[in-house]
DNA sequence: CTGAAAGCGCTAACAT
DNA sequence: ATGTTAGCGCTTTCAG
């Protein structure tokens, strides 16, 4: 392992003029900065990052902490974070909360304890009201995908009550009245998403119907569970909405289970656009959201922070796009 | 930020104690030790782990090194090892290589360069070939997905020959003779896969036909181009076999678009087992692989090689499942 | 059993 | 423009 020392000597030089070449800093003779790089290829010189960290407080890793590394969501939030922080030389650290904020904890700890520069947070719903307790959050931080309310933090989201007012919307606008809602529970994104279906209901003078709203885990099994319910009811919803892809399999799964078809018997409708989405016969229509611009913009407004902490919050909120397929009963592919 | 020193002076002992005592190490009094800890907790101590990495030389982190984040294999590969290494205290890193041998490269230099403790690797044909010369894997080191010939490193893998040879036969026990494959390329596993093919159609005498073989970059896209190809010929396959399942999403889009029905008009399997290919009409019948387990191991294959680099090299060789479902032609669900 | 002191490899004042 | 030096926070000899 060649370190700092063994360029310096073999170049003839200090290891502060060592550093100072590699950091790009003013006051070194060209001549002598040539000299040096040259050594520092010819010795192959790595910096010790670790070394780097510790001396200066700086670190070129940043961390991306989800609520479920399996949502397809986070997963295409996941290569955009890598791809952006891969451009400007960082590496990403990623860990999974399941959701539990004991485990978010304990995580975010970890982080701190690491020293990384910064963290791009899919935030439990306790860790968004204690947030200024958090200690191990005095950290460059980004929130995504949870509405950060008035925290003192940059924000990068989709406007929610919107989008699920717009998919509510069209399944209303195509003549379902009786709309199962199936959405995720523990985070404030569902109720969002819930709160928007039930705005879209009232906007058209539907009476929302509480024994058609289910909250769930997001995962699989629980979208079904749920949706064997609300079909078993005596009068059974005529479509259903879920919050997210992980539901939607569920309900897919309970619907076929049922003997159902779509849209004849029942409309689905659905958050996240995946490849399944559009696989399926017929193919889903969903609110796609525009996760790899999430991801690379969370990247981006992290790294500036990091750069600048004093920089001024933002909340940026990207637009989604509702994509209309057949499983709502639309002739349009 | 509490230092170590603090905590020694509010406990009346030497920092050498504390980090004793933090340690778990002997020759501490009881009574020193549980006094120490009250103290550790009163003023809520945690040690800053970049400064025991740079004393020590030891990390708390683990990486992972993938050739494609959103391929659903590495995904759940991914959760597995995160999974396990929380579990063991450690934390992971993860990077994407694209299946670019320059970027692993570069990736594996950074990992170096923050010295983390060891690295999980899917690697690049090249890498594999040039093995013993990339100096950034002078570390705990473990393979998973893709064969590591006679390397001296531990690998943990799935036999690929004889899940494709179970799979071929499957497609041939249902009549099918004129069998397209739609191999993934860059990487040994595509190719194994190709083998355990062409094996199983010898051992059925048919003739492997050439031209119903095809590599493809393994995106969905591709598949998809690859496989019109393959449909467009005068004498179409009357089945198709993909090696995963980002190919088998671009097969089953250019099924669609030659409108051509499953398995009626052309039979499709496929490597890895997804919800999508549960959720599908007919549902696909697929190679499962053991997904989770395989990061698993790697996991504690690598924490245990950390623990101890001295300790022989493994072979971990996990089993697959034949799914059948209907995708073939056959009744059974 | 415990403390003093020497670094891990680097950067950043402070000199010159 | 460059070198000297003092640490970053911790672990680990080495003494006692």
């Amino acid at each position: 392992m060649v370190k700092i020392k063994d360029v310096a000597e073999a170049a003839g030089v200090s290891t502060a003029t060592v550093s100072r070449v590699l950091a790009n800093k003013p006051h070194v003779r060209p001549e002598v900065q040539k000299h040096v790089m040259e050594i520092v290829k010819k010795l192959n010189y790595r910096p010790n990052r670790v070394a780097q960290n510790l001396r200066s407080n700086t670190s070129k890793i940043i961390a991306l902490v989800v609520s479920d590394i399996e949502n397809p969501f986070f997963q295409r939030v996941s290569r955009a974070v890598d791809d952006a922080a891969y451009e400007q030389g960082y590496i990403v650290m990623l860990c999974n909360t399941d959701e539990n904020s004991t485990k978010e904890e304990s995580c975010l700890n970890l982080l701190r304890d690491e020293n990384v520069a910064g963290v791009i947070l899919s935030p439990t719903q306790r860790t968004i009201e204690k947030f200024s307790e958090i200690s191990a959050l005095d950290m460059p931080t980004v929130i995504i995908d949870r509405h950060a309310k008035n925290l003192d933090v940059d924000n990068v989201l989709i406007d929610n009550v919107q989008s699920a007012y717009a998919i509510t919307s069209h399944l209303i606008g195509h003549g379902y009245q009786r709309i199962g809602g199936v959405f995720g529970g523990d985070s404030i994104t569902g109720s969002q998403r819930h709160e928007g279906f039930i705005q879209a209901l009232k906007a058209h003078n539907i009476k929302p119907a509480a024994e058609l709203i289910k909250y769930a885990n997001p995962r699989e099994e629980d979208g079904f569970n749920t949706t064997l319910k609300l079909l078993e009811m005596p009068d059974r919803p005529d479509a259903i909405l879920t919050s997210n892809s992980l539901l939607a399999a569920g309900v897919l799964l309970a619907i076929r289970e049922k003997k159902l078809k779509i849209p004849g018997d029942i409309a689905f409708a659905s958050f996240d656009d995946t490849t399944c989405a559009q696989l399926l016969e017929p193919a889903i229509t969903v609110i796609e959201q525009p996760t790899y611009e999430i991801g690379r913009t969370a990247t981006e407004l992290l790294i500036k922070r990091i750069q600048d902490p004093t920089r001024s919050n933002r909340e940026v909120v990207l637009k989604t796009k509702l994509i209309i397929r057949q499983s709502c009963g639309c002739q349009k592919s």
